[in-house]
RNA sequence: GGGCGAUUAGCUCAGUGGGAGAGCACUACCUUGACACGGUAGGGGUCACUGGUUCAAUCCCAGUAUCGCCCACCA
C-alpha cells in the first residue's frame, strides 16, 4: 500500500534544525506585508506600541520576554481577522547616551563635554545613534518580533520633537508647567537634576554625629548623618511645644567653625521624640530643611557646587563634600563639640539610579509640571475601568503612586534630548513658543533639555502622528493593550496615563496594561551586569532556536510573576519543537489531508480527538484572554505531546491501514494543521515550516485562527479512549513489574467494553493459540479482564506486592469515604452535590477491594508455581 | 518607618474549602518503521510554623519565622 503523496509544499527534512528552519523566514514575512498594518483594511484595528528601548541597547533576556508576549498577542490578532498595528521604535535616552558619547570622546580625543560646543556635542551624539545605535533592531528580527518596519519612531525624530514642543507650550499655557527654585536631587557626577523616580535608595552605614551648637545654658545639641553641611546652617529648630527648648526660641546660638551666629525657631515638622528634638537647618540641601527655612525667612546659602566641592568661604573650601564630612567632624571633635558619636549609623541614602553617584539634595532653579489634576485623572481612569491593569493585585501599586505623585522635575542640566522650548529676552522675560513660532532675534533659549521620559510619556500617540490628525491616530488610539514590567509601572505607564488623557481630551492611552515580572537567572537572582548572571538571548537562539527560547518564556510567564530561567528549560522547548516535527513528518508521510469536509461521523480515537481539539481551542481563548501565557503553553503543550503524538499518532497508525483511513488521514491533517496554528504566535518559525509543508498554504502568518467546533464535543468517545488508557496502562504495569520486555509479545484472551484490536496492537498482545493456557489474569476496574499465557512462571511475589500496595490504597480510600459517611455532621451539613461523590468514591473503593482480593485469592500459593 | 507579596516534590513553579499537580532532575526497562532532542513504567511532598473558624483547611482568619519587592523628607 502506498500512501498518497503528500500536498505541495517544501519538502521537510528528517531532522530540525533551528538555524535552518529560521533562516530567512523572517525577511520574507516582512517582504510580503504581513506586520504593515493598514487603516483602510476595513478590519477592526489591534494596535500596541512597543515599550521603546534605549538606543543604546541590546536584546537582553527580559526584552525578549516581552516582546515575545507582545508578538504572540499580536499575531493572534492577526489572525484572527484584525487590522494589526505593532509599532517599534527606540528611546533617546537621555543621559545614557550622553554619557556614553563623553565617555567616547574621552577615550578618542581626550576631551570632555565642555571642550565642544553644544552644537558640536549633539553633531556627535546623532554620529554615535547612527554608527552603533539601534543594535536591538537586528536582534528583534532574530526573535521574530512582528513589528511593522514602516512605522518605526524614534522620540527624537522630527515628528516626535513636534509633539513634544507643542505638549510642553499647551501644558505651559494651562499653567501646568512652571519654573521654581526648590531642593531637587541632583547628581554631582552627571551634572543635572534628577526626578524622584530617578534615585534609587538604598540602606547604609554612614555616621550620626550629634554636635552641641552654642555654648552654657544657651547651647543645644542638634545631630546629623551629613556633618558637612553644617557650614550652610542658617538655623536651629525645635518644635513648638517642646518644654525643653521652650525658653531658647527666639533666641541665638554661635555656630561651631564660624562665627556666624544662627536662631533657634519653632517648627512643627520638628520631631521631639527624635534624636534630641532639635535640628540643624541647611535649607539650600535638604528639603525639610528648605521648607523650614521659607516658614522662617531664613537665608539659603549654598555650601558646594555643582560637583559637590564646598565653596563655603574658609578652610573646606575646595573640599569634596565627602572630605569634608571627615575634615569638619575632625574639627568639631577638637573643638570638643561632639557630644555623641554613632558608627555605624545605618540609613536610607539616595544614589543616581544612571551612574550610583550618591545624590546631593540641592536648591535649583528647575521646571515642574504641577501633576494634580493630571494624577487624579489618570487615578480616576483606572478607578473607573477605563484602563484594566493586569493582574489585578498591581492595581494598588499604580494607585499608590499615581496618588501619591508629587511635582515631577523635568528639566535636565545635559545636551542631548529635547531642548526646553522657551526663550528669555534680553531683559530676562520668558516666553514659551509652539513649534511653528519663531521667537523674537535676540532671545535666548532655555539652556535645558527635558526627562527622557517627557518624550516617552506621549509614545502611544505621539507615534500615530500627533498633533496631527492622522488617520493612523484616529484608527489606533487608544492603543489595545501595553505589555510592560511592574517595574517601569511609574516611570512610564503613570506618565503615559498623565499626558494620554490630557493630550487626548480624556481618551486612554490604553484599554489594557499587562504587567509581566522580571526574569531572573537560575538560582532567582536578579540579572546584572555586576553579578555577571545576565544571560545574552542571542546566544540561546543561536544554540536552539528563537522558537524554543520564546517558549521557554512564555512557560514561566505568569501574570505579574517575576520567574527564573535556565538553559535546560531552553533545551526542553526545543525538545518539544522537535517533537512537533516528527509528528508533521509521520502525519505527511501518512497521506495527511487538510483540504475538503471533515468526516461527519468519525468513531473511535478520531472522535476523540477531534472532540479534545475543540475544547483545547476554547480554553487557549480564554487564556489568552486572562494574559495566562504558561497556562497557554501549558494546555498546549500537554495536548500536542501527550494526546495528540503519545497516544493519537499511535492509535491512528491503525486506522490508517483499516477501512476507515481516509477519515484518519483527514483528521490527522485537520489537528496538526489547527494545532500548528495554535502554537504559531509562540513559535512563529518552526510552525511556519511545518504548517506550509503540511497544508501547501502561503503562510501561518495569515491563516485564520481557529475557532472551536463545540458540535464535535463527544463525551462518548473521551469516555472510551479513557477506559482504553485505562487498560493500556495498567497492562504495561503489569508488563513492567513481571519484567516482561515490551517487545516481546504474549498470547491474551480480553473481554469488556473497550477496543480489542488497539489494545492488541499497542500491548502486542496475540490472539490466544489452540495451547493457550492462563498463566495470569488482569482484572480491571472497568470491567475488563486479560488473561495472559506468560508462557512460564510468573513472578508471583512482585504480583502480590503490586496487588497489596494497590489494596492498601484502596482501603485507605475506603476507610476515608466510610468515615465521612458515617459522621452526622458531615451528612448533615455537606451539600448533596459532595455527598454523593463521596458515595461514588466509596462504592469505587469496595469494587476496587473486591477486584484486589479476587485477584490475590487467584495467585498461586507460593512463589514457584 | 509604612505597604505589598511569597513560603507546595531535589530545582523552577502552577493549584483548589471536600480525591496533592506540571516541567526539569532522578530510578528501571526499551535501538517498537515520526521522534533516543525518543518510548514505557516508577520513586519522591505533615503544601513554613502555631492557633482559630468549619462537618471538612494546603486553601479562609490571626499570630510567628524566613525571604523578596515597593514606597518614605525623622535630622
Amino acid at each position: 500500500m502506498t500512501p498518497p503523496s503528500p500536498p505541495d509544499g517544501p519538502a521537510l527534512p528528517s531532522q530540525y534544525s533551528p538555524a535552518e528552519v529560521e533562516g530567512t523566514l523572517y525577511e520574507q514575512w516582512v517582504e510580503r506585508g504581513y506586520f504593515t498594518a493598514d487603516p483602510a483594511s476595513g478590519k477592526p484595528p489591534f494596535s500596541l506600541v512597543i515599550p521603546p528601548p534605549n538606543v543604546t541597547g541590546s536584546l537582553h533576556i527580559g526584552h525578549a520576554l516581552e516582546q515575545t508576549m507582545m508578538d504572540a498577542l499580536t499575531r493572534r490578532a492577526r489572525m484572527r481577522g484584525f487590522d494589526t498595528l505593532w509599532l517599534p521604535g527606540m528611546d533617546h535616552a537621555s543621559i545614557a547616551v550622553q554619557n556614553l558619547v563623553e565617555r567616547q570622546l574621552s577615550e578618542t580625543e581626550g576631551k570632555g563635554r565642555f571642550d565642544y560646543t553644544r552644537e558640536e556635542f549633539i553633531e556627535k551624539a546623532w554620529d554615535w545613534k547612527e554608527r552603533h545605535g539601534g543594535q536591538i533592531l537586528g536582534q528583534m528580527r532574530r526573535l521574530g518580533d512582528g513589528v511593522d518596519w514602516s512605522r518605526e519612531r524614534f522620540t527624537m525624530d522630527d515628528g516626535l520633537s513636534r509633539a513634544v514642543q507643542t505638549i510642553f507650550k499647551r501644558l505651559y499655557d494651562d499653567d501646568l508647567i512652571y519654573r521654581a527654585e526648590r531642593i531637587i536631587n541632583w547628581c554631582p557626577r552627571d551634572l543635572t537634576a534628577l526626578s524622584d523616580a530617578e534615585v534609587d535608595h538604598a540602606d547604609e552605614p554612614g555616621e550620626l554625629i550629634s554636635i552641641r551648637y552654642g555654648d552654657g545654658d544657651a547651647s543645644i545639641v542638634v545631630a546629623t548623618t551629613r556633618a558637612e553641611t553644617m557650614l550652610g546652617d542658617t538655623a536651629v529648630a525645635v518644635h513648638p511645644d517642646d518644654d525643653r527648648y521652650r525658653h531658647l526660641i527666639g533666641t541665638e546660638v554661635s555656630l561651631p567653625l564660624t562665627n556666624r551666629r544662627i536662631p533657634i525657631v519653632a517648627d512643627e515638622h520638628v520631631d521631639p521624640s527624635f534624636g534630641t528634638g532639635a535640628v540643624k537647618v541647611t535649607p539650600a540641601h535638604d528639603p525639610n530643611d528648605f521648607e523650614i527655612g521659607r516658614r522662617h525667612d531664613l537665608p539659603m546659602p549654598t555650601i558646594m557646587d555643582e560637583r559637590g566641592v564646598i565653596t563655603a568661604p574658609g578652610p573646606y573650601a575646595g573640599l569634596d563634600r565627602m572630605e569634608a564630612r571627615y575634615a569638619v567632624v575632625a574639627a568639631l571633635r577638637e573643638d570638643g563639640r561632639i557630644v555623641a558619636e554613632k558608627r555605624p549609623y545605618m540609613h536610607a541614602v539616595g544614589h543616581c539610579s544612571r551612574c550610583d553617584t550618591v545624590i546631593e539634595p540641592r536648591l535649583s532653579l528647575q521646571w515642574w509640571v504641577r501633576v494634580e489634576t493630571l494624577a487624579a485623572a489618570a487615578g480616576d481612569a483606572v478607578r473607573d475601568g477605563r484602563v484594566v491593569i493586569e493582574p489585578a493585585s498591581m492595581r494598588s501599586r499604580y494607585f499608590q503612586w499615581v496618588d501619591g505623585l508629587r511635582d515631577w522635575c523635568i528639566s535636565r542640566q545635559l545636551w542631548w534630548g529635547h531642548r526646553i522650548p522657551v526663550w528669555y529676552s534680553p531683559d530676562g522675560d520668558d516666553m514659551c513658543f509652539g513649534p511653528d513660532e519663531t521667537p523674537p532675534a535676540g532671545w535666548t533659549q532655555d539652556a535645558d533639555v527635558l526627562d527622557t521620559w517627557f518624550s516617552s510619556a506621549l509614545w502611544p500617540f505621539s507615534t500615530l502622528g500627533w498633533p496631527e490628525d492622522t488617520e493612523d491616530l484616529r484608527t489606533y488610539y487608544p492603543t489595545t493593550v501595553l505589555v510592560t514590567g511592574y517595574d517601569i509601572l511609574f516611570f512610564w505607564v503613570v506618565r503615559m496615563m498623565l499626558f494620554g488623557l490630557y493630550a487626548m481630551d480624556g481618551e486612554v492611552p490604553f484599554r489594557t496594561v499587562v504587567l509581566h515580572g522580571l526574569v531572573r537567572d537560575s538560582s532567582g537572582k536578579k540579572m546584572s551586569k555586576s553579578r555577571g548572571n545576565v544571560v545574552d538571548p542571542l546566544l540561546w537562539i543561536d544554540a536552539y532556536g528563537a522558537d524554543a527560547v520564546r517558549l521557554s518564556l512564555l512557560q514561566g510567564a505568569n501574570p505579574g510573576a517575576d520567574q527564573a530561567i535556565n538553559e535546560e528549560w531552553v533545551v526542553g522547548t526545543r525538545n518539544f519543537c522537535t517533537k512537533l516535527w516528527n509528528a508533521t513528518r509521520f502525519a505527511l508521510m501518512s497521506g495527511a489531508t487538510v483540504d475538503g469536509p471533515l468526516p461527519e461521523a468519525p468513531v473511535g480515537a478520531d472522535a476523540w480527538i477531534l472532540s479534545r481539539l475543540q475544547a483545547v481551542v476554547t480554553e487557549v481563548d480564554e487564556l489568552y484572554e486572562r494574559y495566562e501565557f504558561a497556562k497557554i503553553v501549558d494546555a498546549l503543550y500537554h495536548f500536542a505531546w501527550d494526546e495528540v503524538c503519545d497516544w493519537y499518532i499511535e492509535l491512528a497508525k491503525l486506522t490508517l491501514s483499516g477501512d476507515r483511513a481516509g477519515e484518519t488521514r483527514r483528521i490527522l491533517g485537520e489537528v496538526l494543521d489547527t494545532l500548528l496554528r495554535l502554537l504559531h504566535p509562540m513559535i512563529p518559525f518552526v510552525t511556519e515550516a511545518l504548517w506550509t509543508a503540511l497544508t501547501g498554504g502561503e503562510s501561518v502568518v495569515i491563516a485564520s485562527w481557529p475557532v472551536p467546533d463545540t458540535a464535535r464535543a463527544d463525551a462518548e468517545a473521551e469516555a472510551g479512549v479513557a477506559t482504553l488508557q485505562h487498560v493500556v496502562t495498567e497492562v504495561r504495569r503489569f508488563r513492567s513489574d513481571q519484567g516482561v520486555k515490551p517487545s516481546q509479545r504474549i498470547p491474551a484472551t480480553i473481554a469488556g467494553p473497550v477496543d480489542e484490536d488497539q489494545v492488541r496492537a499497542l500491548l502486542r498482545l496475540d490472539q490466544p493459540g489452540p495451547d493457550f493456557a492462563t498463566t495470569a489474569s488482569l482484572k480491571l476496574g472497568v470491567g475488563v479482564e486479560l488473561q495472559f499465557d506468560l508462557s512460564g512462571a510468573i513472578d508471583v511475589a512482585a504480583e502480590r506486592a503490586r496487588l497489596t500496595k494497590d489494596r492498601a490504597a484502596a482501603e485507605k480510600e475506603r476507610a476515608v469515604n466510610a468515615g465521612k459517611l458515617g459522621n452526622e455532621a458531615f451528612t448533615g451539613k455537606a451539600p448533596g452535590a459532595v455527598i454523593a461523590k463521596v458515595r461514588d468514591r466509596l462504592a469505587a473503593a469496595e469494587a476496587e477491594l473486591a477486584r484486589i482480593d479476587a485477584a490475590l485469592a487467584a495467585l498461586p500459593s507460593s512463589g514457584g508455581a
